[in-house]
DNA sequence: CATCCGTTTGACAGCGCTATCATTTGTGCT
DNA sequence: AGCACAAATGATAGCGCTGTCAAACGGATG
């Protein structure tokens, strides 16, 4: 009987609102009331209004598993962050958010808490929602995570570093000359006997602490009593603590180096509770340019990162390859960095002394 | 001819390797490997091995969208914040994210930048996800909000904030209280003439705003003059702009209560820079007890909120109702907070006089 | 050896939408 | 009026997976 037609309460009737309801309540058929939501220029004003009007008389919302499996688009970017309390990850991420969500596109976030090992596993789950392109950070994943992403075919970018062979796309900057360039501007101002504290020790820190290394190695003197890390996160007490440990027993030291503005700002507390006058007594620089860095007293010489414009450029890469079907021009972005001079260390050591 | 049923390469086909392709390949049918990889106790073991071994030799990877549609289980969670750069969210995202990751579900995030009129845009588009479950920042969705979420029929908790009636389920605390409390604390050790610095003004510091107004009306003496408020953002810059116009204003201010950790530490900097002595000259406290908080100098008083047990509980109860397909013994969750007292107010404030 | 019951496997249909192609309708032209 | 052509609408058939139910299987029992 037509009735087992009409009824349309089968075993697995989500109740949900569909299109087809939408269309018969317009008196259409189920297609052009998706052609009205999708592309509402290739339907007739007359028909556009009257399924306009029970979209919203019924409260119509479409279902994105079911638009997803039909047309192979799903509208999603996974982004994957090693951190989010790391305060460099939120300015990056509203770059991308404030890029992709004008576009019509969502963001699925996910963290490794630094923890390289579970990124195939997180990249595998994110690839399941078959997204629309990823932004993955940093350029150190596995041989089968690069295939993983690869094989794919899903728009990559890699962010926050450089490297010479992307998996597709690429936005960051040198880690290596950023601090390279930082401590050599330090050796230009007359420093010599210039330390480095790192934590955390993530490939970029590590980058940095080998561009400080170069430059010590070609214009100071390497001394390895300068130099400490520890695995333990970023913190202002750990910043604070690994600096009493390096400058008690390296008190000649001129300058030190941290990996981040984080621990030099934990310094700098330290310094200030102890009377120890910067840059006096000791200099101190940064990495990050955080937001309260030249806040601090006395403000930090740090390099600073533009980083929402990499989580702009790297959304727009994205947004380029999907909707040409080709690479961008180019696939490869440095957004640069700055070396921002600032009370935290002398412009010209000589004219102290 | 049977050739045209064989030969998959239909014009919609997608090249993706699907399920049916590891069930060839394992010699069984497509809802056996189904079976294989979701509930794997209910096939055999020489089955399941061959499965296993086919799905890695393929380099199978699961289409969520078709599993979505076929089982309407999305995994997802949707997650609503006002901002990220506001250090607080962060800390909850984390909280949310270590929860739900382990139990196999995914984040998608949507930032408001506090425009409360584009939330309802927002909830709309994450609606189409039909994810399992949403968390929304704050009580104060209007009413067509509301509705959509209700009707949607997906659990919802509201974070940051306690409400008497919530939409479903609520994890927060009061500000008004938490706020009233920092005052009833600063006025119990003595303080009399208290101001109030506010930006940005949502909802929650509106509400924080109230509780110093309560306080002040119960205890002190209510003076217009002794509050500021900007609806700019937050900044340091800020914070130290406003303090420097009301201190001037009112010199005869005991404390300032800033509507947030990032205004007073901006306050505190711009003290230090000055040389204005604190508690000596004024005294300073602020909200929500950021990181830094402890190490400016001197150590800030705030209140401090458990923002990571927050959103792992707002994740909680998400799962237990998405489980139990029912609501689970409480709908409401005080995660609480604590009023710190650290240097940047005088316990008692008599005994200095 | 027939019977029963629990376990494993499979057939079928459908989740809600859109790509594709076919059909209808409207428009301007000779 | 008759034609070509573009625009608007519809019919059909999946996208890749899983819920539902039926069938086949295997071992234990009398």
């Amino acid at each position: 009987m037509s009735n087992d037609k009409n009824n349309n309460i089968s075993s697995r009737s989500t109740g949900r609102v569909t299109l087809s309801d939408v269309a018969a309540k317009a008196g259409v058929s189920p297609i052009t009331a998706s052609r009205a939501l999708k592309s509402p220029d290739q339907v007739s004003e007359k028909l556009r209004v009257k399924i306009y009007a029970a979209v919203s008389e019924l409260g119509y919302i479409p279902n994105h598993a079911a638009r997803s499996l039909a047309s192979s688009e799903t509208k999603i970017i996974s982004v994957i962050f090693p951190s989010l309390s790391n305060a460099v990850f939120p300015d990056v991420l509203d770059g991308i958010h404030d890029t992709l969500t004008p576009a019509g596109y969502r963001i699925l976030l996910a963290n490794t808490h630094y923890a390289m090992d579970q990124e195939e596993a997180l990249v595998r789950t994110l690839l399941e929602q078959s997204p629309d392109g990823i932004i993955v950070t940093g350029i150190d994943q596995n041989e089968s995570t690069r295939k993983l992403l690869l094989n794919s075919n899903t728009p990559v970018v890699q962010i926050m570093e450089l490297t010479d062979c992307p998996i597709d796309m690429n936005v960051g900057f040198s880690h290596f000359q950023a601090s390279y360039d930082l401590v050599r501007h330090l050796q230009n101002s007359g420093y010599k006997k210039i330390g480095f504290i790192g934590a955390r020790m993530d490939p970029r820190s590590q980058r940095r602490m080998e561009g400080y290394k170069q430059a010590m190695h070609e214009y100071s003197e390497t001394n390895e009593r300068y130099v400490i890390t520890s695995q333990s996160n970023t913190s202002f007490k750990l910043g604070g603590k690994l600096f009493t440990q390096l400058f008690t027993e390296c008190p000649e030291l001129e300058a030190i180096c941290f990996s981040n503005d984080d621990l030099a700002a934990g310094a700098i507390f330290e310094c200030n509770r102890k009377g120890i006058r910067i840059p006096e007594d000791i200099s101190i620089a940064g990495f990050n340019d955080l937001h309260f860095s030249e806040e601090l007293i006395p403000p930090l010489t740090t390099v600073s990162i533009p980083l929402y414009e990499m989580g702009k450029k790297a959304a727009e890469y994205l947004l380029y390859k999907i909707e040409h079907r080709t690479v961008p021009p180019s696939v490869q972005h440095d957004v640069g960095y700055s070396v921002i001079e600032r009370k935290s260390t002398y412009a010209n050591l000589e004219s102290k002394k």
